[in-house]
DNA sequence: ACCATAGGCAACCAAAAGGTTGCCTGTCAA
DNA sequence: TTGACAGGCAACCTTTTGGTTGCCTATGGT
C-alpha cells in the first residue's frame, strides 16, 4: 500500500491516471502529449512507478505499448484506509472543536 | 490537495494519523514514543508536513503542544479525487480484462 | 531495403526528503 | 531559584526523487 500512496503522491502521475481515466489504453506517445511539460523518459520513469504501484498495468503490442488504468489499489486504498477515518471523523471533529474551543 | 497527498505519502505519518486515530490530542513526547525509531526532530519534522497538509491541528498549552487529528482533508480526497475512480471503476475494469484477454 | 516511428537503457544532475546532532528557550515544580 | 522537562531552531548529511540528454533497438510502412 505504500508504493500506492507514493505513487499517487505526484501531481504529474495522478494526471496521467486521470489521462488514463478520460481514455483508457493510451500508447506511450499519447500519453507524452498530455504531459507536454516532461520529456518522453519523463513520463516513462512516471509510469514505471506507477506500474510498480499497481495502479497502471501495460501491454506491449508490436511497437506500440499500451497503458490502462487498473482502479483496484486505489479502491483498496479507500476501503482499507480511509474509510477508518470516515468512522471516527465525527469523533475527530468534535474533540477538535471541543480543544480550539477551550483555547479561549 | 498536493500537500495531503505528499503528506499521505510516507508511512511514518501514516502512523502518526493513526495514532491521533487511537487516541486524539497526544503531545510530542507521547507520540514520541509511538515512533520510537525517530528521534524527537525527526517526528517533529512529520507533524510539522502534517500540520501544513491541515491534517494535524496543534495546541501549545503551558509547556505541552497537543496534536488534533482533522479527518477533513482526507474526506475531502475521498469526496473529490478517489469517487472518481469508484465511479469508472467497472468501466476501467473491463477495459483492462478486455486487454489482457486480447493479449492471448 | 530503408527510413520514420515507438520505445528502452544508462548516465548524469539538481533539488527535495528524511533523518541526525547540538544547542537554545520556555515552563513547571520542589 | 534551580533543575528537570517539553519543545524549538539551525546546521548538516545522505538518500531518494524528478528530470534531462544521448544513444540504442525494434517495428511497421512504402
Amino acid at each position: 500500500m505504500d508504493l500506492v500512496f507514493k505513487a499517487l503522491a505526484d501531481a504529474g502521475r495522478r494526471q496521467l491516471l486521470d489521462a488514463l481515466r478520460e481514455r483508457n489504453g493510451q500508447t506511450l506517445s499519447e500519453l507524452c502529449d498530455e504531459l507536454s511539460e516532461l520529456t518522453r523518459q519523463g513520463v516513462t520513469k512516471h509510469l514505471r512507478l506507477l506500474e510498480e504501484a499497481g495502479l497502471v498495468v501495460t501491454m506491449r503490442r508490436g511497437r506500440h505499448k499500451y497503458h490502462y488504468l487498473n482502479p483496484v489499489p486505489i479502491n483498496e486504498i479507500a476501503e482499507r484506509w480511509i474509510s477508518n477515518y470516515e468512522k471516527d471523523k465525527l469523533r475527530a471533529l468534535s474533540a477538535l472543536k471541543a480543544a480550539l474551543e477551550e483555547e479561549s
